[in-house]
RNA sequence: CGGGGCGUGGCGCAGCCUGGUAGCGCACCUGCUUUGGGAGCAGGGAGUCGGAGGUUCAAAUCCUCUCGCCCCGACCA
């Protein structure tokens, strides 16, 4: 038996964020990378971005949009051009200036003096200014309209702290852009890519979302409305997984982005922009994870099982292998992703627990007994079921022959467990509550408190200044209720949710 | 930018207080025995101690400066 501590993880409940960095690094999905602030999103953790791309990019294209590529480098003066937005991303923006290197006096290379730019160029931290700026070209009539378009892009915004996929310099998402000819029409686009996201969220990552606009002070620079999806992690904060902003006209006027109406009239697009980035890899990881590891949900997966062969002497070996490799090759025709583990060099139980730090959904066991049952032994990452007595991980036989079937029907099992678990641990730390004193207490705790709001920045700026709280979202499907503002206690007829969040 | 921590074989660390020329665990390589929950034994390879300067006969260790990274906080997806 080794020694655990230097092979275990971190448990949450000793330090969630050393949990968190553990896992990412232990099941290979990034690491820290020689830039500061940057991370390599290694192949474990592409291949999950890869699926998100796949299966959100199909949605996208099922809604009628169409992609399209950008410049990285935006004109410095564009940003400028709308006053809400330049407040919003200044501070974090990086900036080129130079176009070539030259000798440095102390033997190395510096940026040329001479090769200093007219205008300085930013690296975009987001890209309606030069996409819009497009857009007033190619618009010019209602026939034009509705423009659906999105772009699978990185941006770049200089954050000062940084934590990996919830957080980097550099990261890579996604973000739509469409015009419209009435505000009815863009408000519905907003309201369907959220729907969307929402969707994509809960029935692909199995995670949870409450769907609703964000307060004024949280709202993207220069919209008229933000809209978001929420999710709670184990630790009880909230992390927004995506967000789908109504735009109004305000870039339209500043870009001119017009179009003449069936009247003959100039009018300006009602726009919106909606966009979801490698930060929801971080979510994946906080919402469904344990002290094994990384635990993911079968949608994601890109090996949905991993088979481990048990032998004892060359014979039996042979006979393992070769039964090993029929239910593999029989997996892998039905779609699955599938790996057989055959390394010679480390026992049953070491892979057990390095396939489970990894996250694999199912393990599938084959060793003599097995074969001569014509079975293998399956286990699910996560318990889909009560376990037995006696039993300390679920273990179900599956016949060799009929195994994709068997195999799909545990996956699906284990998807919507996953969902199920996550769901129950958000409403077991979801409160309704009245009394702002103890709010302030229990807001330590974590978890998503519902409280009254009376609409106030001044009263959301105290309580976020006085718990760290902000609020998350005004849900779309929260009942109408009268009430008084958790902080001054003025009138409000409904309840928002206010979390600590990423 | 403030507070804290850390830079020593690939990884994690000890050694530093009280200077004497580098050690442990994991990983790796070889061999034999093992294999249904992180295998055992034996042997082996691998480090100009983040960098620069200083003190000293002698610096991983003491002094000064510097660079980098991580964590926590303010800002944000």
């Amino acid at each position: 038996m080794a020694k655990r501590d230097e092979k275990a993880i971190t448990p949450q409940s000793e330090d969630y964020s050393q949990w968190y960095q553990d896992i990412v690094l232990r099941a290979e999905l990034a690491d820290y990378s020689p830039v500061k602030g940057c991370m390599v999103i290694r192949p474990n953790g592409y291949a999950l971005w890869e699926n998100l791309q796949k299966a959100l990019d199909g949605m996208f294209k099922a809604t009628g949009h169409v992609n399209a590529y950008f410049p990285l480098f935006i004109p410095m003066s564009f940003l400028s051009k709308e006053a809400e937005h330049v407040e919003g991303f200044a501070k974090e923006c990086a900036v080129v200036t130079h176009h070539r290197l030259g000798a440095s006096p102390d033997g190395g290379v510096c940026p040329d003096p001479d090769s200093e730019l007219e205008e300085p160029l930013i690296v975009r931290p987001t890209s309606e200014t030069i996409i819009y700026a497009m857009y007033s070209k190619w618009i010019k009539s209602y026939r034009d309209l509705p423009v659906l378009l999105n772009q699978w892009a990185n941006v770049v915004r200089w954050e000062m702290r940084t934590r990996l996929f919830l957080r980097t310099t550099e990261f890579l998402w996604q973000e739509g852009h469409t015009a419209h000819a009435t505000h009815e029409e863009s408000w519905a686009e907003v309201l369907r890519m959220l729907d969307v996201y929402a969707r994509f969220a809960e029935e692909w990552m199995a995670v949870p979302v409450l769907k609703g606009v964000k307060s004024e002070s949280e709202k993207f620079a220069g919209a008229l409305k933000t809209t978001c999806i929420e999710a709670m992690m184990q630790d009880g904060k909230a992390l927004q997984a995506g967000t789908s902003h109504d735009l109004g006209q305000n870039f339209a006027k500043a870009f001119d982005v017009k179009f003449q109406d069936e009247k003959g009239e100039w009018q300006y697009c009602w726009q919106t922009s909606w966009g979801v980035s490698t930060r929801l890899i971080g979510a994946l990881v906080m919402a469904h994870s344990d002290d094994q590891g990384l635990v993911v949900p079968p949608k994601m997966a890109a090996t949905h099982a991993v088979i481990v062969p048990i032998y004892k002497d060359e014979a039996g070996r042979a006979r393992v292998m070769e039964a090993a490799a029929a239910l593999k090759a029989r997996l892998s025709a039905a779609g699955l992703g599938v790996v057989l583990d055959d390394r010679d060099t480390v026992s049953p139980g070491f892979k057990y627990n390095e396939w489970e730090m990894k996250g694999v959904p199912v393990r599938l066991e084959i060793g003599p007994r097995d074969v001569e049952q014509g079975a293998c032994v399956a286990v699910p990452r996560v318990a889909t079921r009560a376990l037995r007595e006696g039993e300390r991980r679920q273990k179900e036989s599956l016949p060799l022959e009929g195994a994709p079937e068997a195999l799909k029907a545990l996956l699906d099992d284990l998807q919507s467990a996953l969902f199920r678990r996550a769901l129950a641990f958000r409403e077991d730390h979801s409160y309704r509550i009245d009394d702002y004193e103890a709010f302030q207490r229990d807001i330590e705790k974590g978890g998503f408190f519902w409280a009254h709001w009376c609409g106030s920045s001044a009263c959301e700026d105290r309580v976020k200044e006085e718990t760290k709280a902000t609020i998350r979202c005004i849900p779309f499907d929260g009942e109408k209720e009268p009430g008084k503002c958790l902080a001054c206690g003025g009138e409000s007829d409904r309840r928002v949710v206010w979390a600590r969040a990423y």
